[in-house]
DNA sequence: CTCCCGCTATTTTTT
DNA sequence: ATAGCGGGAG
């Protein structure tokens, strides 16, 4: 048997209640966790793995462990490490994409592919689309490429192949957009990349394709885990079970409570049905929360049991008083962010530091308003998220001309910096090279190369010359292992991408040039990090990486995110913004009543990143397509208890904050009326709550507004009168 | 071939 | 409000 009581046992350095602990020495097979928001996760899939290592004598290099972002992945890892007290680099730990990559790079020719192939992003699938589209004389209007783009990642979701896709098709539709999977997969092919899908789906193909090869990797991990479970999609499940094979030790950890990702095909049925997937599971359930108060985890409880087909289950914890949840109404979304950028300064006095703020929203363009308000307000703020880092033009136009460095196959790069700078290369000289391309075979940058290209007229000449100058000197350099900074300095130099910004002169190109002295900085410090890597491998870390991967919290200034953003993160203050019909839930899953329960789960993420203050709050009207609208508070907000909630409201012609209209004036409404409990110094106030007061005498808190020295309270004495305090100055004493 | 103007749709969410 | 796109002039 595992000697479990022995000194220095895993189990003994991490601290875990007997869930926790059951859950991390259960070792007969199939095992699944369900661990609602702020349950110690993390903490348990921590210890399982040391424990594994440390205590089982499992080899690191045997298990593998999917997380749902790098920057989770790295943490754990080095948290692995100070458990068993050994250095763990051959764990398999990452995203499943990162981790599939890995695979699919060793395994590349198998199918059909060189192991450098590239990753397609979004906006490289779109390039494609076009082509295709155009390629295929399919209007735009008619299938616009979004709508080819979701449609394939529908396909790949099901791991259906082309062929099978035109087999399935009914109707014209159908059939056209069967016809550009095909095409789009032939180009991708023929590019040597992968979209973010192939690189699951790709991996299930070679795990079926090539039994012998499933049947090593199989051999090869004994341990199989996977973290947020309820995220994983069709592909994902059929990955894990090829992987599995008839190895019983798969573990996950997951919440179907937290499930968000249905819109790019997580199914949350995944995490419902993990027993009927692999027999003889052994299900265990955390539900003591670490994270929150007590009157935020009522909160975040009513809206979410409100909501079908989820697994019973509660969430309760051992601190007993805390500030109340807030819901405000404010006028527009200009006074919204004004107003939530005051509470945030008078947080300051009761210890909560901008840095453990965090403001929340359902679109992106809500950070706008904030952005601006801090902004004027001298308050520093991060932008989670967003326009990330490496989406930006001049970002993705360096890694275009570093990717063709890589693969010279990537024709969606070679169109995207063939004219830019401008080198006099137009539409007619494209089409030309194509063409030639065509004939020979070759892709546009290979073609360029190696290719005589006399028959084209002298300017294009002149431009594809200097392409390919520039090329060969790039890859060259690369084969003699110059440094991917040296190299990007030449691209920057010998492109004259570095001198058209400078000619430029606007703010614009100013801020460019920053950021791409930004990415010649972060490739040296990731050059010093890992200095038996690549350039090839700095890019693939490009294209997996997320914003909150590079997220780092800074004390000063305050997070704005996504609720998507939020997953996994904590705060001490968390501000919800926006919290109206036809943000949350978003007016195009208005006819959806799956995806309107997403949208309350959505909500419900977020309202568990709060460790201790948390507001909802809506406006009147909001700014939204660039003219005035009306807006309604969210639904979900509507069915929460108003005992559980305190309302201000700040709407027009509310000038000073009032009281809600609330009904009940009798006694009792809820749980809230246990023992008065009091932390030692502060005086916390809850809803309920009897006070005394000198002149008024005895009297209930009906609400609570605003925070710290001022906070104030609405009491209901006993002469059955309301009157407003500041609570700070009323002198109150508890009943 | 390039540049610039004005029209348009766009706002979910992201590995 | 604004980015991205098409059309037309230089």
């Amino acid at each position: 048997m595992i000697n479990t009581g022995a000194p220095g046992c895993v189990t003994d350095k991490i601290p875990l209640n007997d869930v926790q602990k059951q859950a991390v020495l259960y070792s007969e097979g199939p095992e699944l966790v369900f661990a609602g928001a702020g349950t110690g996760k993390t903490r348990v899939l921590t210890a399982k793995i040391a424990f594994l290592i440390q205590e089982k004598g499992v080899y690191p290099n045997r298990i593998f462990s999917a997380t749902f972002t790098n920057k989770a992945a790295r943490e754990m890892r080095e948290r692995v490490e100070s458990l068993v007290g050994i250095p763990c680099d051959s764990l398999w730990i990452g995203t499943f994409h990162s981790l599939c990559v890995r695979i699919l790079r060793r395994e590349a020719p198998v199918l059909g592919y060189k192991s450098s192939f590239t990753i397609y992003d979004r906006d490289d699938q779109k390039a494609v689309i076009k082509k295709v589209l155009k390629e295929l004389d399919i209007e735009e209007r008619s299938i616009p490429p979004k709508r080819a783009i979701q449609a394939i990642a529908r396909f790949k979701n099901q791991c259906m192949r082309p062929a099978e896709a035109e087999n399935r098709a009914g109707g014209f539709c159908e059939e056209q957009i069967a016809r550009i999977y095909r095409r789009y997969t032939a180009v991708l092919s023929a590019a040597n990349a992968m979209d973010f899908d192939d690189l699951i789906t790709n991996t299930v193909y070679l795990f079926t394709k090539e039994p012998a090869v499933r049947k090593a990797y199989q051999q090869r991990f004994s341990h199989i885990l996977v973290d947020e479970y309820q995220d994983t999609n069709n592909s994902q499940l059929h990955f894990v079970k090829n992987l599995a094979g008839s190895n019983p030790n798969v573990f996950a950890v997951g919440d179907d409570d937290q499930s968000i990702y249905g819109w790019r095909g997580a199914n949350v049925e995944n995490i419902l049905n993990f027993d009927k997937h692999f027999a003889n599971t052994k299900i265990f359930m955390l539900e003591q929360n670490y994270r929150s108060t007590n009157p935020v985890l009522d909160f975040a409880n009513a809206l979410i049991v409100a909501g079908k087909k989820r697994s019973p289950k509660k969430l309760w914890c051992t601190v007993k008083t805390g500030t109340p949840v807030q819901i405000v109404r404010y006028e527009d979304d200009r006074q919204e962010a004004s107003v939530i950028y005051e509470q945030i300064q008078k947080l300051g006095s009761t210890g909560i530091k901008p840095g453990s703020v965090c403001v929340l929203f359902r679109t992106n363009a809500q950070s706008r308003a904030f952005e601006a308000e801090f902004r004027k307000r001298n308050l520093p703020y991060v932008l989670v998220g967003a326009m990330s880092f490496y989406e930006r033009k001049e970002i993705k136009d360096c890694c275009a001309y570093l990717r063709l460095v890589i693969n010279r196959s990537d024709d969606v790069a070679f169109e995207r910096i063939m004219n830019t700078p401008a080198r006099g290369l137009g539409d007619k000289s494209k089409q030309a090279l194509q063409q030639l391309a065509r004939k020979t075979g070759k892709s546009m940058l290979e073609t360029v190369l190696t290719q005589d290209l006399s028959q084209l007229g002298a300017r294009a000449q002149k431009g594809f010359e200097s392409l390919k100058d520039l090329f060969s000197l790039l890859i060259q350099m690369n084969d003699e292992g110059d440094s991917p900074q040296a190299i990007l300095e030449q691209v920057l130099e010998g492109s004259g991408y570095l001198s058209m910004l400078e000619k430029e002169d606007t703010e614009e190109s100013r801020a460019r040039i920053e950021n791409i002295n930004e990415l010649h900085t972060t490739m040296g410090f990731w050059k010093n990090e890992q200095p038996g890597k690549h350039l090839g491998d700095f890019l693939e870390e490009v294209s997996l990486a997320t914003d909150v991967d590079k997220w780092e919290k800074q004390e000063g200034a305050v997070n704005l995110m996504t609720l998507h953003c939020a997953k996994g993160l904590e705060f001490d203050a968390v501000f919800i913004a926006g919290c109206e019909e036809g943000i949350v839930p978003s007016a195009l899953n208005f006819e959806d009543p799956q995806r309107l329960e997403e949208e309350r789960r959505l909500l419900y993420v977020g309202a568990t990143r709060a460790r201790k203050i948390l507001q909802c709050s809506f406006t009147q009207q909001r700014w939204r397509f660039g003219s005035v609208m009306t807006m309604e508070k969210s639904r979900y907000l509507d069915a929460i208890p108003p005992g559980l909630y305190s309302f201000t409201d700040r709407g027009f012609g509310n000038m000073a904050v009032q009281d809600s209209d609330d009904q009940p004036d009798t006694d009792d409404q809820s749980n809230h009326d246990d023992t008065g409990e009091f932390s030692q110094e502060t005086v916390q106030y809850r809803l309920g709550q009897f006070v005394v007061h000198e002149k008024y005498g005895r009297g209930k808190i009906v609400n609570l507004s605003g925070f710290g020295g001022d906070l104030r309270l609405t009491v209901l004495f006993d002469d059955r009168r309301r009157r407003r305090l500041i609570a700070r100055a009323a002198n109150l004493s508890p009943a």
